[in-house]
DNA sequence: AGGCTAATGACAGCCACTGACAATTGACAA
DNA sequence: TTGTCAATTGTCAGTGGCTGTCATTAGCCT
């Protein structure tokens, strides 16, 4: 972020981006055009799409961010935590520093909002669905380097993170639905069910 | 299928189905236009969109049928089954009728084939995945009902739900990048991958 | 046979997205 | 400081996905 240029150019980029969250969760994602984004940040539509590759891409930038975030995270955890234990606490270390890496570009509330808009917004939802299907892939390499095995001969590495993967998006399509809308909220949701995961998983529901 | 209308409307749309697969295999995705597939059945472009809502839905088509079947194959499976292996005998009983159910709209060879290029093509992964969700969503309810449990108060069957998807999700893929492209080859992977959930869960992957 | 309704075709138009080229503007050395 | 170069932007034209509308066609039913 030294120069003029690169200066200007983030400023461009988070107002675009902060000027699409604003419209996609006051008036809808299919209501909004890129024409309205652009024109609220007074450049032409073609500047948009050089700094986004599609529409989509605007309204998932600031999940983007915490992604990067909580793979960083992952790769962070000491040797000795167990996968499964790793990934829940890179997840819950993200709910904790969402905050200060969130606020930069827009206030967390709006990103919050947002996030339901993706959930109830099917094109919206697929692009995520499909982005975290790569972010399963990178987390699986992260996991099998820290164990030493090969992610292309060992399974387990991608299976691990497809269960854990799995949880989380029950756990966000809950909180989505959910009345309280707080972090917190979305926090305790997390623990309660990945400790429900081995109850759910044995079986017998009808004696537990 | 009584009238001659409803036969005549269902051949247009298997037409539509096969020639879109067809030059989606043959050509790519990106690079067939729904023009190109109308013009190959003769029908114009606003008649493909009367079958379909949108090009990623001639191209799901063929799968929509078999998660169809999947679905009723949940339903039907014996009441004393646990919930994880009434999933995965419904899975193995899906793969060994796939045929049955695919080969009256397009040979299973050309079906096979489309999966390799959905799962290599963003837009339809997205729009796979979506659907996939939607799928399980569906399935969770199967479940709940299986075991006399309310679905929105008792997160067990949504996240076994989740789970089982996870693994599959990571089987398609496995198989879809590899080399034997046949039924046997998925049924084995099949196996296989959820047989190693309950090891790759428990941790310590060193002394396993 | 003839009226009714469903299915289709033909336009016209919106919007997401792209390539090409010209105009502008910051970077940096002379 | 200024001149040159490169990066950023705007404009314009065009493609392709998708929708509404309305006239035409074709199966249905008495």
């Amino acid at each position: 972020m030294e120069t003029l240029r690169e200066r200007k150019k983030q400023r461009t980029r988070d107002a675009l981006t902060r000027a699409a969250l604003e419209l996609f969760t006051s008036r809808g994602y299919e209501q909004t055009t890129v024409d309205d984004i652009a024109e609220a940040v007074d450049v032409s539509q073609r500047t948009f799409f050089r700094y986004f590759a599609n529409k989509e891409e605007a309204a998932l930038a600031v999940e983007e961010l915490t992604v990067g975030r909580f793979i960083e995270s992952v790769r962070e955890r000491p040797a000795h935590e167990a996968p499964m234990e790793a990934l829940r606490q890179a997840v819950l270390e993200g709910w904790d520093t969402l905050n200060d890496v969130v606020e930069s570009v827009v206030p967390v509330e709006l990103y919050l909002r947002m996030y339901r808009v993706i959930e109830s917004t099917p094109v919206l939802l697929a692009a995520h669905l499909r982005r975290s299907a790569e972010t399963e892939e990178a987390i699986a390499r992260v996991l099998a380097e820290r164990e030493g095995l090969d992610v292309e001969t060992d399974p387990r590495p991608r299976l691990t993170v497809a269960v854990f993967s799995g949880v989380m998006r029950v756990t966000e399509r809950q909180w989505s639905v959910g009345e309280d809308f707080s972090l917190d909220a979305i926090r305790a949701l997390t623990v309660a069910y990945l400790e429900q995961v081995g109850p759910a998983l044995t079986g017998d529901w009808r004696t537990a």
